[in-house]
DNA sequence: TGCGCTCATGTAATCGTTTACATAAGAATG
DNA sequence: CATTCTTATGTAAACGATTACATGAGCGCA
């Protein structure tokens, strides 16, 4: 097995020096077309492919950006990391995914790439920047508390009243709200949007963005005196894991209870009842996000956050209340 | 914002080379006490952090590996990536995940990071090994045809035999199969363990492991002559379309039909009627498969397949044939 | 004392690119 | 014909680490 070729084995091989081979890689109107071809040829004759830590060493950059993701399981993220894909494929960079799994030491693990060179900067979609990170950076779906970055998301607080609206346009008055963890921006963000429609004295449920979180808060649901007619849930994991919880309990959703999710992730419509829910433009969501990432990395970044639009989608979950 | 702290920087504040630097942080017991403690105080005073680029280069050795993965957002795969990144951590391995999303094109994309040196090696969970690529690989879940290359996995036919067996134990005489994608090794090997558990005539419907082709098969299941009083579904996703799908026809599971699944996906126990299906092991089969690649790495491997146990796990989608 | 050994450290080559600068050959201009 | 301007290419110095080899000090032993 011989070794891989190097820019100087095409080099040797095209009778040119390796600055011409170099290029007519990068630059080919510069060299004349007939080296150009001599190049090509060598290049397909030796198989050679470029030394991607040689580049890197040499330009000062990794042409690579990380990704931060709290659960990369989670679809909901995988759909935006598509739209991120999509725009860095196109740019000629690649993206190195980290899953932090809400882990601090995972989190810094991977930020040290944005040191240690292999990646030029980062898209947070954790809501977590910890202090100290230098470089280009934008926030993604989790505006950042204090800091001032570059964000990409929705507006959650209105998406949140939305769901809320929907529901008293279906004639519900009591309404409950199954809300995410504390301490989280969008918990915060969907409770207030939630309140604003619902009336200051809405009773918010704690709850966990997981589907065992959604099944065990059934209990907190039917315990409410005045019983709520609806629930508005905070994700559609918890929405998914209440139905299942107020089914073994012999509440029916949607005819006893209605129930309305948030981000439309794939197995809303697989559900029964399917779920009526809130869907973000998570494919959008990535590609503006890389795009405005790769303007910060080369220095051309528009501060500001930057808001798209989500969409109510009726499914069967919701009903009239009895 | 002054350059990044290199190992010239921080072997001039403790007054040593460069070489001694590099010394004092990877072969620690080879400097003195003295130096290594000036060293230590210059590298948190200067801030260094190791350039990954020009370590790789040198070393010719990325320590980072590729992790092919077909669809990221399907946690059963994110679940074995768990494992994976558990013993790559460990052992000092970067891990570099690409979700190919079944197109070719980005298949090959990854894979060309093994001969521009960004990975020393890769782990394929999508069943596909495309000719001429060099270097060290181990397949995982879904085992390369033709090739020979160490794998890490379950017995799909065994294990397919077993959800058949645990259907027949519950009384059922009549089962159909929901399969996978043709050409897919997977389908083949599940058909065959069905086939062989079933019986060779036993009806077997073509599906797509997708939510939709679930769905969309209700109709093929319930247009069976005779109708089939259990589904065995090589895949949950699948399972969770089909429970849908039949419930859209009035078809109530498991009173009227039982539904087995396979994997154990998280929302498997969240659906309703929660699913029955078959668990693989799947962090100990990114962990096995994480050691091998390493070994392969580093010239130590052993070759052959290593075939985890899998678990059934009753739930509620199958009872006694009405 | 002189020899050889160990231990800690330094010197300098090396990995494979990119790119500033130099150069040489024509072409265009006066 | 001398001069300047293009155009295509070559030369060689980076980039920041690792590591084979050299060196020199200190020690033990005959």
């Amino acid at each position: 097995m011989n070794k891989r070729a190097t820019i100087g084995d095409v080099a040797r091989l095209a009778g040119v020096s390796t600055a011409t081979v170099s290029r007519a890689i990068h630059t080919p109107d510069v060299v004349s077309e007939s080296t150009r071809e001599a190049v090509q040829s060598a290049i397909s004759e030796t198989g050679f492919t470029l030394n991607i830590a040689a580049r890197t060493l040499r330009q000062q950059r990794a042409n690579a950006v990380l990704v931060l993701v709290p659960d990369i399981g989670n679809t909901f993220f995988s759909e935006i990391l598509a739209g991120i894909e999509k725009v860095a494929s196109a740019r000629g960079q690649t993206i190195l995914i980290g899953d932090t799994a809400g882990d601090r030491a995972r989190e810094e693990r991977f930020l040290s790439y944005l040191v240690n060179g292999r990646a030029d900067g980062a898209l947070l979609l954790n809501g977590h920047l910890p202090a100290g990170v230098r470089g280009a950076v934008v926030s993604v779906s989790e505006a950042l508390e204090p800091q001032e970055v570059p964000h990409v998301g929705i507006d959650n607080a209105a998406a949140s009243a939305l769901a809320v609206r929907h529901l008293k346009a279906a004639g519900h008055r009591r309404i409950a709200h199954l809300s995410g963890p504390q301490n989280n921006i969008l918990t915060r963000q969907r409770i207030e949007g939630f309140l604003a429609e619902a009336g200051p004295d809405a009773p918010v449920i704690p709850g966990a963005f997981t589907i065992a979180s959604g099944r065990a808060a059934a209990d907190a649901v039917l315990a409410l005196d005045p019983r709520p007619t609806a629930v508005a849930c905070a994700n559609d994991e918890m929405a998914i894991g209440l139905i299942a919880g107020l089914a073994a309990q012999g509440v029916r959703v949607p005819q006893d209870i209605s129930v309305i999710g948030f981000d439309d992730i794939a197995f809303a419509e697989a559900t029964i009842p399917a779920l009526t829910t809130i869907c973000q433009p998570r494919l959008a969501i990535g590609e503006r996000a890389m795009t405005r990432l790769i303007s910060a990395i080369e220095g051309t970044a528009e501060a500001g956050a930057e808001i798209l639009d989500v969409e109510l989608v009726e499914r069967a979950s919701v009903a009239p209340p009895a």
